[in-house]
DNA sequence: GACCACGGGATCTATT
DNA sequence: AAATAGATCCCGTGGT
């Protein structure tokens, strides 16, 4: 019983994995190859930022191909340096909002987040507590600051809040892309949707190298393994009880009607 | 009691 | 048009 259930859960967590590989290689924009294409190129024609309206062309020559239709010309402000360094773009979606990018999936609230940490402008809402672990937390005192951001970039009609927002985070929890570490403000992106962010946003580090395995602070961590080994990723979490990492990550209907402690 | 962080059901909305 | 996924609203709980 144990043991085909394991191998279904391989079976699933492949799956999964695949898709996860198939989607970072076009990033996102299966259905708008122009897009995809000029994401890969760091001649990118468009610098992007994480904060509130920055769309920023600033090659009129090749801006054709980002045929945004009715994307209005925002005011513009400059970022301050990245961190990180500033050759690269430190975020993967132009900054339109919502209502606009009609055709287009839908920006992500982990995206935004994961844009957010590599943005010095918002050092002061949103900060790493370790970035090799994809750990992160919202600074109190400017939390609602990001919240603001991210609802404005959503094109929301009502301003969106922290609370609003944690609520979304909490929703990650099920489908595993980040979860709620015991600290206040503090959550953690899983790692494999971290590798693709990573990899979207500067060069490829290994998963090994996101994820050392001596490096993950027991106290913070939800999880505890390397980031490609999902199933012991989620076979080591030591709270099973709070959260069933495997039925909110695999196909579903064969795990509904499993409970664990049946074994 | 007030405030804050958090949890979760209900509902809305955009996408497929 | 319906199903689905994701986002938002709203209310309750627990800790300080």
């Amino acid at each position: 019983m144990q043991g085909s259930l394991d191998n279904d859960i391989n079976q699933d967590f492949q799956d999964a994995i695949d898709v996860m590989q198939r989607h970072s290689e076009i990033f996102y924009y299966d259905t708008d190859s122009k897009y995809s294409d000029n994401l890969r190129s760091h001649d990118s024609p468009v610098q992007y930022s994480v904060s509130c309206y920055r769309y920023m062309p600033h090659n009129a020559g090749s801006s054709a191909a980002y045929d945004w239709g009715e994307a209005p010309s925002w005011s513009h402000i400059v970022p301050e340096a990245s961190p990180w360094g500033t050759a690269e773009p430190s975020v993967l979606y132009p900054i339109i909002p919502e209502r606009l990018r009609k055709g287009r999936k839908k920006l992500r609230l982990y995206e935004y987040l994961h844009e957010a940490l590599h943005d010095a402008s918002m050092v002061d809402s949103i900060q790493w507590t370790d970035r090799s672990t994809g750990t992160f937390h919202f600074i109190s005192k400017n939390k609602e600051k990001l919240a603001e951001c991210w609802g404005q970039r959503k094109g929301n009609r009502k301003a969106m809040t922290y609370q609003k927002m944690a609520r979304a985070l909490r929703n990650y929890s099920r489908t595993g892309e980040i979860v709620k570490v015991r600290r206040k403000l503090t959550y953690q992106f899983n790692p494999l949707i971290l590798q693709r962010l990573e990899t979207m946003s500067t060069s490829v580090p290994s998963t090994q190298e996101l994820i050392p395995h001596h490096q993950i602070p027991a106290e913070q961590g939800y999880y505890c393994s390397s980031g490609a080994d999902w199933h012991n990723w989620y076979a080591q979490c030591p709270y099973p009880a709070e959260y069933d990492f495997t039925s909110a990550l695999t196909s579903t209907e064969s795990l509904k009607t499993h409970n664990p402690s049946q074994g």
